[in-house]
DNA sequence: TATTGTTATACTCTATAACTATA
DNA sequence: TATAGTTATAGAGTATAACAATA
């Protein structure tokens, strides 16, 4: 089978993150938190008093797809929302949710790793910068 | 808002995807057709007589998935299926399945080089290697 | 008028299990 | 016994439109 995509960059990087996520989603499985869920408490843990707007934001997920998250990981225990004003609240890790927070971090970090060790030494510091250029700005 | 994520690769990798995803979207639409549906069509262009479980098999789609793939290109008239033996059928682009071939390979090439334009020079060779190494072998 | 949180809905892609017909 | 195609179903993630309440 002659393979016509391997060459395309965006084609290699769909089947890249797919892999990847696949693998995060095994190593979060025993804290019932899928890959976007554990980004959203890394990212309460990181702003204390984030709002799910300002939180949708950073990440990329609109407001309205922020609802059901927030409500599983209050579910969790994980997060507590207290209210800004009529309209707006802001978000905290409880004391469950923090230690949760740690452990999704070293998952990150190992992850990170494992990740990094499979590309070839003389490209491997060129694919943080070079990614993050295709979507930041 | 401080983003914990952003020097993570794998987060990069899925922001990066999604983002080359939604453009490509965009660009394929006039024809009908969505990324893993252009995926399909160029590799059965460069496989004459591919069946479904081999085309599965190169882009990592499972058979079941497959199914309405191929159903949608032959509704296109794009493909033609011919039975091969009792259970399986080769798949064939038909005269207007190649011009679409076509079509969707210049999008293809400008896509890719829309996207290699957004990474620094210094950076530019690295991804697709890089990138490679993380999903195949 | 613009923003926040929310509801409802639909679509894309993926995953799994089970079935049949055939090799 | 293994494989090809299929059906049905479920889940994750995303997109859009609309609404009430508030700033």
């Amino acid at each position: 089978m002659k393979d016509l995509l391997v060459n395309l960059p965006g084609y290699a990087l769909r089947r890249a993150s797919a892999a990847m996520l696949s693998d995060l989603s095994a190593e979060l499985a025993p804290l019932n938190l899928r890959p976007t869920y554990a980004s959203v408490l890394v990212l309460i843990g990181g702003n204390a008093g984030a709002t799910p707007s300002s939180l949708g934001r950073a990440l990329g997920i609109q407001r309205a797809n922020m609802v059901p998250l927030i409500a599983h990981l209050e579910e969790l225990g994980l997060i507590a929302r207290t209210a800004l004003d009529g309209r707006s609240f802001r978000l905290d890790l409880t004391a469950l949710g923090k230690k949760h927070c740690q452990i999704v971090q070293d998952i990150f970090d190992k992850h990170e790793e494992r990740l990094l060790a499979r590309i070839p030494s003389e490209h491997r510091a060129h694919v943080l910068p070079a990614v993050r250029a295709l979507w930041q700005e």
